[in-house]
DNA sequence: TGAAATGTTGGGGCG
DNA sequence: ACGCCCCAACATTTC
């Protein structure tokens, strides 16, 4: 029995069903919570604006939630080793427990502040609790890493997933030097673009239990029907508050379970939100296999694909200004938000690879900037699914057509309307392709296409054509091994 | 968890 | 009544 255990919250800010947290409650007499800010992290993915923003709040409300249960979640700044050593010694704990994280750098990291801790005689140990099965846990009949998601999914449901722990009844340690949140300067300033993000989102562990429970109680019902409508509310909206360990994955799938022996006619939505949680369980699963995913084509023959490389275009895209109403409409979202529509975030990254023949790699990193979601393994893998260069992914030369994707999702046009005002009065039927509106309906509409909204900064067909000319490029030298 | 090109079918206008 | 054409509607294939 160890006096005071640290517990090390990385990207698990909860305090309910955290393994570390059980074993730490129950190996030590007390325990001592910290969060450390490491700006000299391993990896080039340190948080991005957004992220930091989100993270901003989540620690505000797990302080908080530590606070009322008695204890202080202590804040550090600098270098993860130097720091827990000096918490160490300053609390007299002789042990440090941690959830795991599954980044490419992780496993390198954990196993250095392992050994290091060791000769101090500090144990350290990890815990999961972030996936429903650990990175590779779940294999084909060979032993090696399924490469399609269908596969994949089947055989991890065939593996149990344990129930949540109960709630811990936990004796904090006393509070040792602390900095203040607000020195760290996560929120963005000069200017504040996350003014009214409060609106939006309730970062930290209770914010993710009352999305958890609204969406299950009300929103599934439109789940299976409405999903793919951006302008509908029929979305979980679980992903940020999943990625930072706010809530587990594995309450999620209690609740989903206990609500589908509730409510049997349910059965086909939260499947369908389940498998959802699948693509996230298979992105930590190929990232694990290959930790290159981030940065490189899993298809080697993409390596030679001829991107064009254009700021202008980049921009344009960026700031919501290609002339397509529906790509311009997400990316408005992103910006004014932190979050994107899952179908429009499909929409505007087709268009981005496809029609502008910009790398991936670029919208990869104006998502992990700007998404309160962004996460290294579903981000980095779900843009190599649209690109085409990814595992099982979707296969290139589909194209989507911005205009009849809006038109399809968005047909009374109320998304377009709300993040494009400044076309809002044109008619249903020009509002996916004003370019297409006589000169009269766009006056009447008040709308002069190259002032208030632009032209098309590319012409679909030419575009498309172009993108397919450029996979000739590569197809030949695909060498999909067998 | 596409779209466009191409192929096929069948109704209707018309000489 | 018949052949011919057009074309929408649907199915298939191609990218």
């Amino acid at each position: 029995m160890t006096d005071t255990v640290v517990l090390w919250f990385r990207q698990d800010l909860r305090i309910n069903d955290l393994p570390a947290l059980q074993a730490a409650t129950r190996d030590g007499q007390k325990v001592l919570p910290i969060y450390i800010l490491d700006e000299d992290a391993p990896g080039d993915w340190s948080p991005g604006g957004a992220s930091r923003w989100w993270l901003h709040h989540s620690l505000t409300a797990l302080a908080q939630d530590i606070d009322h249960l008695g204890g202080t979640l202590i804040f550090r700044k600098g270098k993860t080793l130097s720091i827990l050593r000096d918490v160490c010694e300053a609390s007299g704990a002789r042990a440090i427990y941690c959830s795991r994280r599954y980044e490419p750098w992780a496993g390198q990291e954990e196993q250095t502040l392992y050994k290091a801790l060791d000769s101090d005689n500090i144990s350290f140990k990890r815990f999961p609790g972030s996936l429903l099965h650990e990175p590779g846990s779940v294999l084909t009949q060979g032993g090696g890493p399924f490469k399609v998601f269908t596969p994949f999914w089947r055989a991890c449901r065939r593996n149990e997933v344990p129930q949540p722990a109960e709630k811990p009844s936990v004796a904090w340690a006393e509070g040792i030097q602390s900095d203040t949140l607000d020195a760290w300067k996560l929120l963005p300033r000069d200017p504040d673009w996350a003014a009214s993000w409060n609106e939006f989102w309730q970062p930290g562990e209770n914010g993710a239990q009352a999305r958890l429970h609204a969406f299950l109680d009300d929103t599934v019902s439109r789940y299976a029907d409405e999903r793919d409508l951006p302008s509908v509310d029929a979305t979980s909206r679980m992903s940020a508050h999943l990625h930072h360990g706010e809530i587990s994955p594995r309450q999620i799938w209690a609740m989903c379970e206990q609500k589908k022996l509730e409510q049997p006619h349910s059965d086909t939505a939260i499947n369908k939100f389940q498998a959802e949680l699948g693509w996230r369980e298979f992105s930590y699963h190929l990232l694990h296999f290959f930790p290159h995913l981030p940065e490189t084509p899993f298809k080697e023959n993409f390596s030679g694909f001829p991107w064009q490389a254009n700021e202008t275009y980049l921009q344009a895209w960026q700031r919501g200004q290609t002339g397509y109403p529906i790509v311009d409409a997400g990316m408005r979202e992103l910006w004014a938000t932190g979050i994107m529509h899952n179908r429009v975030r499909m929409v505007v990254a087709s268009f981005l690879c496809k029609h502008l023949l910009q790398h991936w790699r670029c919208g990869e990193d104006w998502f992990w900037d700007t998404l309160v979601d962004a996460d290294l393994a579903s981000n980095g893998c779900s843009w190599q699914w649209v690109a085409g260069s990814g595992a099982d992914a979707a296969p290139y030369f589909r194209i989507f057509n911005p205009v009849t994707q809006g038109e399809k999702f968005d047909k009374q046009g109320d998304y377009v309307r709300r993040w494009v005002p400044e076309i809002a009065a044109l008619s249903n039927k020009y509002l996916h392709k004003p370019w297409e509106a006589p000169a009269e309906v766009l006056s009447q509409a008040g709308v002069t296409l190259g002032a208030d909204y632009p032209e098309p900064i590319v012409d679909h067909r030419e575009a498309r054509q172009a993108a397919l000319d450029a996979y000739e490029h590569i197809r030949l030298s695909t060498a999909p091994s067998a």
